[in-house]
DNA sequence: CTGAAAGCGCTAACAT
DNA sequence: ATGTTAGCGCTTTCAG
């Protein structure tokens, strides 16, 4: 057990002569103090090797400059990056980051989110699970007078009078499926998402429109949902190897999934792209290494981390400026070497002619 | 700004004509309490919607249960999984994770370390920077009574009496080594690494020492330094590549490292194994994926994690229990793809008859 | 079993 | 320019 006995204002104040007040201001710069006092202050100080204690000066100021941040997953691409470009942004506003993950967990997140609130951050940042959510710990959150933002991933339906900051998922499914038409490609299924969260639906949404749209028929067994990770992909592909015929292109709702059909048409010695191509939303450092390399819709991560911490210090500081509702952010794809478009036919001579699959 | 002003101990004692001890005590669950009252006080808490504030229990207490964790990086395998598994363990003990990630730069470090002291963490897991080093802020830590425990990456010199949880950085590098001279390799370059780490001194050693000790020669250009990450394996590769005939094999330090090497492979169309082969130090999801799956020798990132919480919190909780030094976790060879040893002939046979090379 | 007193280390408002 | 007075919300003795 510590009982190592830090050093406080007091302790400086009293080697002084001073008031601890003196001290205080001294060390935060208020321009109350003298200069002179001021520098024989911030020597003693770190003489003693003194070193605030936050939580007291949290307590006393009310105001922690924490920012709360909640994601599914760390070690992942898109997490990954997005987190390492809250904590940067949030560093910036001198806010200090804590991070929680719920691991997909919806009983994690809502334990996380007492716990944030618990130590009263300034702010939370969220993504939520991928589990059907009772959305009323969204709510209470706020009764509590804590600033909420959810970035990426939102809860169904979506709480009232709530702010986000998401990708363009409806869009950039689109141009995926689009990359794909262009590649000549007349049958496309889609692996993963479900309904319960934003990203799937909107993505899987963004397929079936863009087939409709170019005349194409939307095939049932070929949307196969589950999830978003690399075991989804795999079992995924694998059951659409039961169905029959292979399509002749796979769209998936995640990066982890495209690794999962990548292992499973390996372990099936299914070549890719000749045998079956494959596009995907989301990127990873990788995705260019593997072979063949994978097209995609990018996700700006870092944009993404950046636009959502400035917007969270919006809300903290002037809580009454900012409208709810959602910014998006624009997505473009990625073209390496899967789903090459045949020739510089444009989009429209490489559909024509085709009529229906 | 905010305003709102939270439901306290007060509050609830107030509503049912107690005193705040009592309230406090019941919601910690204290013997002291009768059920009966402990109940009530319950549902009034919850009724309130009260959310105990953790800075004020944290100050009272003089103890946070909260770990500090600092990391080069996040969007890493290698740190990702780490991270995931220290916020798991800590969480079985109670404890909650503050993570800060330095960018492998001094100064970042040196200011969370001061940053996880003001918040008066119980402990703190560091993994430190690859840059070199000004270790007095190590110390000042411990002296301000906070457990600190290195993991993977320690400094050097490594304090006098400090503790660390490492991988077996030595032993894997000799591994790797042995495999690829299993594969019938005996020019073997390395890439990556620097003097001011453990792990890249050692894992470099580890690969000098499985030469000499089977009779190879080292070749001083085929040592090329300078990193970690994904960049120095590309350019390493290029450097190779002038420096004449390429070695039949590479050792990476790192798994990124290899990705580079991959990468640059790639871009200069040598084919990968069968024009040089590959195998690196430290694993990663997609490992598998890449073509030719690369081998490698795995790093326990779980483990690694699992332990050293729990080697800080034995630390937190007794002091004087923990003989300060250096926890090793062995690891393995994952062969996959490249590498692949020349029959089932030992290894000893391999070698047998090749000499010096 | 319950409560009164004291204080954790700091800051904010108001003097002086 | 510096100090005084009052807490922030909670826990910890120690009495009853």
């Amino acid at each position: 057990m510590k009982k190592q006995s830090h050093i406080t204002l007091a302790d400086i104040a009293g080697r002084l002569g001073v008031s601890r007040v003196t001290v205080s201001k001294a060390l935060r710069g208020h321009p109350d103090i003298s200069d002179g006092m001021s520098k024989k202050i911030r020597r003693v100080a770190s003489e003693l090797g003194y070193s605030p204690n936050r939580m007291a000066r949290n307590l006393s100021a009310r105001r922690s400059h924490l920012l709360g941040l909640v994601v599914p997953k760390i070690a992942h691409f898109f997490f990954g990056s997005v987190i390492e470009s809250v904590y940067a942004k949030a560093l910036e506003h001198k806010y200090e980051t804590i991070l929680m993950v719920s691991h997909e967990n919806e009983e994690q997140e809502i334990q996380h989110l007492q716990t944030l609130v618990s130590m009263r951050v300034d702010g939370i940042i969220i993504s939520v699970s991928a589990r059907l959510k009772d959305t009323r710990i969204y709510d209470w959150v706020r009764q509590m007078g804590i600033p909420l933002l959810f970035m990426d991933r939102i809860p169904d339906p979506q709480p009232k009078g709530s702010t986000a900051v998401l990708v363009d998922d409806y869009g950039g499914s689109m141009k995926a499926i689009e990359q794909a038409l262009a590649a000549g490609h007349t049958t496309i299924a889609c692996i993963g998402g479900d309904t319960n969260v934003n990203i799937g639906r909107n993505r899987v949404q963004g397929y079936m429109d863009a087939l409709t749209r170019h005349g194409l028929d939307i095939k049932k067994e070929w949307i196969i949902a589950g999830g978003y990770g690399t075991d989804v992909g795999y079992h995924g592909f694998m059951q659409l190897l039961e169905l029959g015929p292979l399509p002749r292109c796979i769209f998936t709702v995640t990066y982890p999934i495209a690794l999962g059909v990548y292992a499973a048409a390996k372990a099936r010695k299914i070549r890719i792209p000749e045998d079956v191509d494959v596009i995907c939303f989301g990127d990873s450092d990788v995705g260019g290494l593997l072979t063949p390399a994978l097209s995609c819709v990018n996700q700006p991560t870092q944009r993404l981390g950046e636009e959502s911490v400035k917007l969270i210090m919006e809300m903290i500081e002037h809580p009454d400026s900012v409208p709810p509702g959602n910014r998006i952010i624009p997505t473009e794809v990625i073209v390496r070497e899967t789903c090459v478009a045949r020739g510089n036919r444009p989009l429209s001579s490489v559909l024509g002619g085709q009529g229906r699959a």
